[in-house]
DNA sequence: TTTGTTCATTGCAATATTACGATGAATAAA
DNA sequence: TTTATTCATCGTAATATTGCAATGAACAAA
């Protein structure tokens, strides 16, 4: 039905697939990478820098920003993009953990 | 178009974003700690230990089998999986290198 | 052989995602 | 004020995802 069923799911298994769900289009691992090499904050550059329409890099932003990934800072005409250390330092934690997850013989079968 | 531009991305870029989607919903999530937590493979316990009927579990299976993260191996009539952990440890690398990206002086805006 | 068990596959309905043209809001420059 | 620039939002088309009932394939037990 195109619509999960997170009610049967924990909280940490519902965050960690929504932070993945995130990472999980290459616009939005693009716009990051960039907003990481950057040493100061980027703003519409991403719409050059990508080769997406600028409606289609707005809406992934709004996802980024919305999940708390990214800040969008308003001057004059343009928007400044940034990470935000704190969120993205959270975020990585709960992934790593997942990730981090023991693989002691692990090789069954 | 509910269809990715991959062709505009970097093989890491479209890497990631694959590696990110498969972890993108509870039920794969869930699905891999199971795997982790029992010390040996399971089988068809995830369909009872996960609330989800047969069909879908099989289908998320599938996927995660596609991509390499577990193994199925079939024993009678029930098919036991488990993780591959030679091909975790490689996307998980891949994983934790975007996420270590550099986070000094990027709170900006 | 027949029956039951386990799992995969098929087919479908409901919803989500992706992408973009058109348009609007806000500001800066002329 | 007028014009240009930058970005967000709306609306929509194309495609993907999720979930399950129905069914099929493979094997084990009787």
């Amino acid at each position: 039905m195109g619509l999960a069923k997170t009610e049967i799911f924990t909280d940490l298994q519902n965050e960690i697939a929504v932070i993945a769900k995130a990472f999980g289009h290459p616009a939005r691992v693009a716009i990051l990478q960039h907003l990481f090499k950057m040493d100061t904050c980027v703003c519409g550059d991403l719409v050059s820098e990508i080769g997406l329409a600028q409606p289609t890099i707005s809406q992934h932003l709004k996802e980024l920003k919305l999940l708390g990934l990214i800040k969008g800072n308003v001057e004059g005409t343009s928007v400044c993009y940034c990470i935000d250390s704190e969120n993205w330092t959270k975020m990585k934690a709960i992934i790593s953990q997942f990730l981090d997850q023991d693989l002691s013989n692990k090789n069954c079968c």
